[in-house]
DNA sequence: ATTCTATTCCAAAACGTTTTGGGAGTCAAT
DNA sequence: ATTGACTCCCAAAACGTTTTGGAATAGAAT
């Protein structure tokens, strides 16, 4: 049914050969040669039959996301600037990009295999990094290329991009200790996430070097969903000795925080302060406004995607390792001096 | 370096065919030999190229999803959710998802092309229908499978999911209707997202069932985004004569309203009633919690994805036409009576 | 007349798979 | 002895492309 290069062969008269090297511009066939078979497969409408190219050239122009996701359902304002990021420069430079969901756990492995040996993609993006974390353990051992959104403790060495997530918390940490705040609790994430690890190991840093102690019951582990941000709010409230400050591990979280405040009646910014990590565009219109951490996730999924690509191309990249510095955002939920 | 069919045939001393056809259980290969054959892929970790077979069998088993992305940046906790629900169906039902991000406008249907007629995709699910919708014209015209998550003004007869939006408005306006308001505003959307459309047409015929008169000056338009949900909501305050009640479009820009209101000191749900449409999971946690019509995006996409695939696999699709009942779910910001 | 160089072309192999259309052998029934 | 049925196997074609390694012709230089 579609056109191929035999069909327009056939109809100039000439080879399959010949006609493949005048659509890709050799210079061993004449001009006019050249000229006629342009216009014959303009004519016919054809386009190249892409995965016999594939085939051929034993690459695939792809790359590979699999999003991990926590439950059925999956929501995050997070997720989608960061998909446009790296959608947008794969576009930009030619490439498709082949995006799975998958829970991790233990056949998680098996799709990143399955589209490693299949030849399916040519590299992979890898985000949510975990502390020891197979995926990478597995692309590593098998010298795949990929890039990564986060560090990890794997013994590897590999391509990265990150916020420093440490830093971020620690100046989330001193901003909160500057403004008179002794009682401080922090809403953490699993530990086994990178950058959950870093950002309470920040915070930690932080109120010590300010000398606020971070007393253990304050500190209490959210999914990351604004669900239980509200959840954990709730329960850091119904302590005997309530703090007067909550960090959250990010903004979502710290969304959730300021509901579950507002239902206490606490005036947020006032009687309570509450801070988020991220940024996202949900951080600046929520009322009041959300202090947080800046951390331009467009841009990452941008440079991410630019530096795999780089290194699919075996070209060389500039920065192999890159830490961001995090920049803190005052807004109103961090609120007034006690 | 990977190993392939030859090398299996090459170990067990028989065809590729005899090896291809005992990897695929046919009944012309004797026990012995399927048994050997399965032992040594096993052995040497054989895994199919996928591009080969997709090469011979003329069809990818992907299916392609472009998001319409506006401006660079792209956020909506909307997308992920949806995304979610057909990468989830598609992993079980053994498809891969291509995914790209386009800007609507001039070269959107070159991307549809080139997928289409380069075979890289089995067939498109479309989102964010237009009323005049050149994707779906495509489409239809070139009888390329595809489903739709919404509805458009096309001629062409095609399978799609919507929820029935002029219902869910007419809902809300009955509602704000009911709690007595008489100067009640809209935050649009553009016209030409069909979507838009029918949710503003519900919302007027609501209102005049009702007997209550919207006024032209009443009705703004805003780019779905909580930013300017902020910016139209301001500029209904500035009215000389505000509204005592604001429907937005979507929940974002309904998001957007409430932290104008608020920052003008109305309390929300009180002295200004404020609606939404989606139910996005922030809709329940923002304080006051939001008024809004429920939709199951994570569900429509699992219908959707589905739907695409019997439609592939040219199996019947028991409903091509599922128009999804809107279910109205009050909270706070529409509030007490006035 | 022969050799050399350019120019223009192409047959065949290759990428890895599936499918088609049999072939060879065995055993039982005629 | 021939036929038929059955079991197990395989060579070759096909999918559409790119690349390899020349071949053929013509004109220029010797």
């Amino acid at each position: 049914m579609p056109v191929t290069l035999k069909d327009i062969a056939k109809k100039v008269g000439k080879s399959v050969t010949t006609v493949s090297r005048a659509l890709h511009g050799y210079d061993d066939v004449s001009p006019e040669t050249s000229a006629l078979v342009r216009k014959v497969a303009d004519e016919m409408g054809y386009t190249p039959n892409i995965i016999a190219q594939r085939l051929q050239k034993q690459h695939t122009d792809t790359i590979g996301f699999i999003l991990p996701t926590f439950g059925p359902r999956f929501s995050d304002p997070f997720f989608s600037e960061f998909l446009a990021g790296i959608g947008n420069k794969a576009a930009k430079l030619g490439y498709d990009l082949l995006v799975s969901t998958h829970p991790p756990g233990d056949d998680e492995l098996k799709a990143y295999r399955r589209k490693v040996q299949s030849y399916l993609v040519d590299g992979f993006i890898i985000v949510r990094t975990r502390r020891k974390d197979p995926r990478i353990g597995y692309l590593c051992q098998t010298d795949f290329p990929f890039v990564a959104f986060g560090r990890t403790e794997n013994s590897c060495d590999f391509p990265f991009v990150d916020e420093d997530g440490e830093l971020g918390m620690r100046l989330i940490a001193h901003h909160l200790a500057d403004l008179g705040h002794q009682r401080i609790a922090f809403i953490a994430a699993p530990d086994e996430l990178m950058f959950a690890h870093y950002r309470l190991k920040g915070f930690k840093n932080g109120l010590s070097e300010k000398g606020v102690r971070l007393e253990e019951k304050m500190i209490v582990t959210g999914d990351l969903t604004q669900r239980d941000g509200v959840k954990q709010a709730t329960m850091l409230f119904d302590l005997p000795n309530p703090p007067t400050a909550i960090a959250a591990c990010n903004d979502l979280m710290a969304l959730g925080a300021i509901s579950a405040a507002q239902k206490r009646g606490l005036r947020v910014g006032k009687d309570i302060a509450i801070t988020g990590f991220d940024n996202i565009p949900l951080a600046e219109h929520s009322h009041p406004s959300l202090t947080t951490i800046h951390q331009p996730i467009y841009q990452i999924g941008d440079m991410v995607c630019e530096m795999l690509i780089r290194r699919i191309k075996e070209e060389s990249i500039e920065a192999e390792h890159t830490l961001l510095e995090p920049k803190l955002v005052i807004r109103e939920t961090s609120g007034g001096k006690l």
